[in-house]
DNA sequence: CCTTGACCTTCCAATTGCTGGAAGCCCCAT
DNA sequence: ATGGGGCTTCCAGCAATTGGAAGGTCAAGG
């Protein structure tokens, strides 16, 4: 099992589901991987270890296409870190809108829950600023 | 034109996009508009009031489902505040989770993004978590 | 040897909330 | 009557999965 494991065994290896690992392939952030002769796709450890790579980008946020782009920066030996720092910087902007957003509407439904009763009767600031 | 909008004003009147108005009927969200003869949706001010109503909710980031929950009861006179508030709160927990999350993951980019020279070298402490 | 069950394969559909396009009808003004 | 808007429907796609169905494969046990 050193090197050629089927797509389950790179899926517990990479902590990756088979299904979204096929996906990926599927859409080309990951390369075709090999087959055996009945068909079935067959990785190595250095594709594990993409595949941990990719999860890893997810978890911090970052979409597919941008992992593509790291992926190939990664596996460029003559890179320059200002490259990926860009990459990195740019998603960083994008999380900060997004928390602002969300923030935003959490500080206004918070104010409008704090003016509710909350109890049997029908009146209701919250209602009342949705109709506003 | 008192009563009896096209799409097209219905949308200027609510800020909602006409093809949006559409969606929100095919998916339940909002009653079936009435026609005219040669088959044009009607929209009254009421009307107007709804999608309204559905735009503010969904700035402050409700979901479809819910919002249909809470035209219910906005239309609803013997409603309790209590129904509103607590709907209101769940989702303001779903945005605080949200926000956490996303907080995360713009912490740890922000200090690997710092720990990064980002400079012409490869050397890159970014892909380097990437790839751990 | 054959069956069983766990794996693998492909393709198709749903999710959430829209947004766009194409084809075709309708209405008003010129 | 002709042009241009606006209206209608349906179809398709976005991001990133997840699920299911139908079928092939592999290894073990009876």
């Amino acid at each position: 099992m050193k090197d050629g494991m089927t797509i389950g065994d790179a899926a517990k290896a990479s902590g990756v589901n088979a299904k979204l690992i096929r996906y990926y392939e599927s859409i080309g952030l990951i390369p075709e991987a090999g087959r055996t002769a009945s068909g079935y796709r067959v990785y190595s450890d250095r594709d594990v270890n993409v595949l941990r790579f990719v999860k890893r980008a997810r978890t911090l946020g970052f979409g597919i296409e941008r992992i593509q782009k790291l992926v190939g920066l990664w596996q460029d030996r003559s890179r320059c870190s200002s490259e990926v720092k860009r990459i990195a910087l740019q998603h960083i902007d994008e999380l900060e809108a997004k928390i602002a957003e969300l923030q935003a509407m959490r500080d206004t439904l918070h104010e409008l829950a704090d003016a509710c009763h909350g109890d049997e009767r029908p009146d209701c600031p919250i209602l009342k600023d949705l109709a506003s």
